[in-house]
DNA sequence: TATGAATGAGTTTTCATTCAT
DNA sequence: AATGAATGAAAACTCATTCAT
């Protein structure tokens, strides 16, 4: 029925509507300080059907970090596919956080803020999900050392953990307005990422 | 009196078995997870006990943040002082923080998962302390780059940021028993972060 | 139509489809703690379908309640018409009772549970409908003193309370497991109860 | 401490007085009808106080339950273990209930009304305690067969639910308004319950 | 008839904090 | 200094019921 198939679709905006709202307010109250209420008034529904759609308000974070992490994973797997030098990959990578971050800062921040503490409460599930772009990084890695492009007494694991860790702390320093934002320093953060982690300080 | 003395000498020995509680507490329950009183049970004193020495459970937090934070800011001083090639510096600076770590690993978790990582949460309370490591860091590397020893390209805020965050993101990984944690692993990481951060990754 | 007639038949079937499963429903969850979507589940249809039917959750327990209560109002009086004596009257009250239990057992344990002894939850509405069957078992042992087939310095009010507290009790015994419920055990508890009651314990 | 002493005892002074307003409110309203700030209205105190002394709602009513079954236990317990006939016996046992009854007939309809059907929803943990009783009268049946007191076709197990049933439904009765309560009436009850199951009805 | 999205009143429960002792 | 009884604000969550489709 076409009645069916518009509710259907209703339903799945409304369920969207949510989650957008549950970003902003996230973003702006954090996760522990704001209610279950706050999300419904943002979105402009009862909040009842926040609980029709979601078991828990823990439920709506997990959903949003699940929903953007998946994306990013994919993201990398296409990136380690592709026939490139591997700091063309690592540049790639960052390319596509920084810009995740620049297209919608709040849900980077609800991201990293949130989910960190979250993966520390609610037991480990995030953690699996989080490692696992920790592990796609590492093969980057590893291929490269393989290969001959990069130097091989760094455990690739660690490396990763040394890209990512960059690439989050300059994130959290534009969350917190540690560091400038202006209009070209989104570029010039990707470059000097991968630039810092290859090619070091060092003169 | 000698009486006072003691009792003095007691006060401060129960305020320091809440805050030793508080971390134990804090690192495996999280934060907002736990309540006043697991933090008086895991102390062996009355809930009560808390208020007496604390305005808050969030002002036990801050104690607990302020009083490891101004050790590291010293320590980075400290360091920072001394008549050391930059490498030196950022190789000592790396070595107190994963030492702190393995020291009272606890105490490190929380800090960087509950305060560190959230500190939107609680207002802009602390960014501003968090900010004055960055600021000594950068002044370590800018200072060395007017020497000469490291490259001008890449801004010293931005180098500072790179090198805390892989820093932080060792010991999440430690936290998070994501990265191993054998007797070596500890050391091995000190020299690790400095030799990426200063000479790439790039063969 | 017979289009018309099809349908008011499935109607009928469909409200009676949901007042089967809350039988089930309620006699497995009881009724407080069973949603009214337990019960559209249970029926395999909509929950809003419930609401067709039906004004509320409560007017589905008076209908199980009033459709079985008012048959065995109507056999209590079909047996006091009969012409038999007070004893095998009383037999064939307990016969029927007990019969009910054994054809349906969740539908009695609903009524005696959720009803029978929760009536004043319901303010007092149906106490009046449930005294109606103590007052036909009343005018039973009335007629059968005045016709000196039982004493009569027991009042009918009274012995009529003895009379239906034992038969519920031992539904009730059914209903929690604590009296056995073997092939046998009806027929045997039809002919004690009133054995007891009519004859008493002694020897 | 003296002042220790005083205040245990207000304590569970408090706790008595809260357990106290619950009979009135469970009685009066029904435990599902009754919010637990109602409870804390009733006894004066504020609802967080409730669940200082008690886990929830549901084991507010626990409580009352076993405290009183619990002395109704050793009561029929110290009842069979006098040198008695049967019959005095069982007269002694519903002398016990039915003054009870007489003495606090709230909390009487709270244990007949509300326990039963709790028994079904929270599970069986208070069937056994009910079932203890039952054992205890038909162990005062079973003696009084092999004592040739009683005559030995009616299980014990059986008279025993006929006696109680018997019994519980007279409390519902007055409970309900169905029986009459005037001064003589509870006495009159404990004889004509006793001679009704144990002489029976017939002339 | 039938569906299930949408609503929001209502309730339990938690827990930081106060304060009398 | 130390205790823990007492308070009540606050929030998550439930679920009966309504209603547009």
């Amino acid at each position: 029925m076409a009645g069916t198939a518009r509710s259907a679709a209703n339903a799945a905006e409304k369920r969207r509507l949510i989650l957008d709202a549950a970003v902003r307010v996230f973003a702006s109250q954090g996760f522990h300080a704001c209610r279950v209420s706050d999300i419904a008034d943002e979105a402009g529904v009862a909040y009842g059907l926040v609980y029709h759609y979601f078991r828990s308000k823990d439920q709506v974070l997990d959903t949003l970090f699940l929903e953007r992490w998946d994306v990013m994973l994919e993201a990398i797997r296409e990136v380690d596919a592709r026939d490139l030098a591997a700091r063309r990959k690592l540049e790639a990578i960052a390319a596509f956080i920084v810009d995740s971050y620049r297209h919608d800062p709040d849900l980077m921040k609800v991201i990293i803020v949130e989910v960190t503490r979250a993966a520390n409460s609610f037991g480990q599930t995030h953690i699996e999900k989080i490692n696992e772009a920790y592990n796609l990084i590492a093969a980057v890695v590893a291929k490269a050392q393989d290969a001959g492009e990069f130097r091989s007494d760094i455990s690739p694991q660690f490396a990763a953990m040394a890209f990512y860790g960059a690439i989050e702390q300059v994130l959290t320093g534009w969350i917190f307005a540690t560091l400038p934002q202006a209009a070209g320093d989104y570029d010039e953060a990707k470059r000097l990422i991968v630039e810092t982690i290859c090619s070091g300080l060092d003169r």
